[in-house]
DNA sequence: TGAAGATAGATGTTATAACACGTATATTGA
DNA sequence: TCAATATACGTGTTATAACATCTATCTTCA
């Protein structure tokens, strides 16, 4: 029987070893996913970056983080933290303040107007959520979360 | 106990959702796994793209593909797969022909030099596999890929 | 104390992604 | 038969990703 995998790509062959089924499971998964969740957040102008950044900072709280913490925190590796904030920033989503004894640091923050903007997007994101990923029922979740975690054990964190 | 996306992430709250959790487990699972795909493909001068686009022109053989064959048969969605090829036939490893009985189609084959790029990348990319996620074993892959696979039947597919 | 190195961040530049629109060929139906 | 539509692909443009390099501040230690 050939792998749904193969269907979905109109792939003739079978795969060559089920880590590259598996390697390409993930990659086709995770895009789309985010491919809806960019859909979704279309109509509010962000992209799942952003929103990303916003979650984080959101539970940072009012201590707010410093950029490197905030590339940090977020789930894919961003190459140019800066100009991401940048924009974040001139939307007026988030503020910045060199306002630490280390002049160095810039604290990022959200504003009032990014956790409106998050408040919006709660509720449908948790049903968007729930629509993509729902019928998987709590215990399938559960096994589906420890097997990707473990995946991630076998090569090197993204540094 | 929190969870290990939360700790890699240096999340304080746990998450809101099982569903929530999972759909970062994914994205953060492609986004480490791609990352250490696109370091090994480097030296070649390709990106993760590019090699799966060869892949598929490849499994395609002598009759090659069309633009829009090759472009849905991709893992991820691409929105411009003529200048992607454009660039991969610049490099000289694949080559297009206005060839069919219906002028509007370009058929796209892999070149000899394609060909062999790609055999030179089948040993060390199956070895990266493996090492990425042979130690979970061929039941949790099968596990893993099963799981993956009914996730994404809640969304609809990428179009 | 002050030069060397480390750290945090900004900036310049190129390549690619993303989106809208344009062109050529083929098909359909009045 | 020919105008309308559909299909396959290309092009123009803007935004963002990716990479290298630069500046400012802080730390370390001879």
């Amino acid at each position: 029987m050939p792998s749904r995998l193969q269907a979905e790509l109109g792939q003739t062959k079978p795969f060559a070893s089920l880590e590259h089924e598996a390697m390409l499971s993930v990659a086709r998964t995770a895009a789309v996913l985010d491919h809806s969740v960019a859909e979704a957040l279309k109509p509010y102008g962000i992209t799942p970056t952003q929103y990303n950044v916003l979650r984080v900072l959101r539970g940072a709280g009012k201590e707010g983080l410093c950029r490197n913490a905030v590339r940090d925190r977020l789930v894919a590796r961003v190459p140019d933290a800066t100009r991401l904030l940048d924009r974040l920033a001139q939307s007026g989503l988030v503020a910045r303040d060199r306002d630490t004894p280390d002049r160095r640091f810039v604290t990022t923050r959200i504003t009032r107007a990014g956790l409106a903007l998050l408040g919006r997007l709660d509720e449908p994101m948790t049903r968007l959520h729930t629509r993509q990923l729902g019928h998987l029922g709590p215990g399938k979740l559960a096994t589906l979360i420890d097997l990707l975690a473990e995946a991630r054990e076998g090569v090197a964190p993204v540094e």
